[in-house]
DNA sequence: TTAAATTTCGACTAGTCAGTCGAATAATAA
DNA sequence: TTATTATTCGACTGACTAGTCGAAATTTAA
């Protein structure tokens, strides 16, 4: 491995220190609360250093987010490949996410609140939405299926997915009560609320 | 009706002139983003003029919340009170409120959306929060009652409510796409999502 | 060792915004 | 009418913050 690598390397980690900064600062004063000398000490570096590695305070911004639905939909390969039932399919996400949140919850709380809290925003990349939908589609997708296949409540597929895309979210990141949940929680409780219609 | 009195009556107008323009800034440029400058002639006064009815910034903010917690809390008196099941109490509620925000999106959705957004400020004055605590404490009631008599999943009632919660903003205010939905589409959702354990 | 490249940051600038001030106008009361 | 009170607002201030600059420190390469 050159220099030049082992420099490139270094750098990443860098980025990722401040990227764990911002979270940290957004978690505390919130996103539009969260200025970038915070950031900068909180991460450990001088404000002039984090323009060394970011162009803007934007960039941070778009740069957790592209990192981190990346990671996310890696992280999810696996289950989303399987060749179970759609249903089984579904809930294993879910359920993997669950774990995923619980491990990073700041992170993941911002993932999935932060879009939403900043589309007054004019962003010039948005290449993490494309990790996004993916993941959407894929839920869709497998709803849309299970449905066909009577797995699922035969309901308008639409309103299924924003109602349980709502409850997932609800679930883990309501409250300030840290209140383990568990993978068993969660699949018991889809299983509970998402009976296949009665025959 | 004494001169004092229509006084009193005009000035309560032109503060609720005042919220309107506010959530309407809300919504397009966000909470934060939002500027006294714009909500002033989003409303049809002068900066300064704001600052003749409301003290600060903040006050504008909680005068929205308390008069619209108050307000939505005094339109729910009828479903809360009613000597139905708790299982038909709860969803009526729900039901109703779906109506409401359908009705008052913007504020539903400031209502909803905004104490979670803003938890890093500091608030003086969180009245209103004695009146979401009380729509929480009566649901969160209706569900205890309704599982002890088996109307409901037997699931912790906490996931439950938090589940549900998630589901109900989820299904209102997740998306742009303003498709209506009806209240027969909530209870058809959720009489299928929430079903009573099979015997 | 020394020159070049990389990394660091304190101090500064330019712009924004909450909140104030004082004066003007309109409504009410005497 | 005139005095008093209520309402309006443009212009200003003080605080804060994104982003820049230039110089210093450190690392790498020759």
């Amino acid at each position: 491995m050159s220099i030049s690598d082992r420099q490139k390397e270094e750098r990443e980690l860098r980025k990722e220190r401040i990227f764990s900064g911002a979270l940290s600062v957004f978690k505390s004063k919130g996103i539009d609360g969260a200025t970038m000398d915070e950031i900068a000490s909180a991460s450990g570096f001088g404000k002039a250093t984090l323009y060394y590695y970011f162009p803007s305070k934007e960039d941070v911004f778009c740069g957790i987010l592209e990192k981190g639905w990346s990671k996310l939909l890696e992280s999810l390969e696996e289950e989303i490949h399987s060749d179970q039932t759609p249903r089984k399919t579904f809930i294993n996400i879910l359920i993997k996410l669950t774990r995923n949140a619980q491990k990073n919850r700041n992170e993941y709380e911002f993932l999935f609140n932060a879009p939403k809290a900043i589309t007054h925003i004019e962003m010039k990349d948005q290449s993490w939405k494309l990790y996004q939908h993916r993941l959407y589609a894929t839920l869709k997708g497998l709803l849309d299926e299970g449905i066909a296949k009577g797995e699922f409540p035969n309901l308008d597929p639409d309103l299924m997915f924003k109602a349980i895309g709502g409850l997932f979210v609800g679930l883990i990141f309501m409250g300030e009560d840290n209140k383990d949940i568990t993978a068993d929680d969660i699949e018991k409780l889809l299983n509970n609320l998402i009976t296949a219609p009665k025959k």
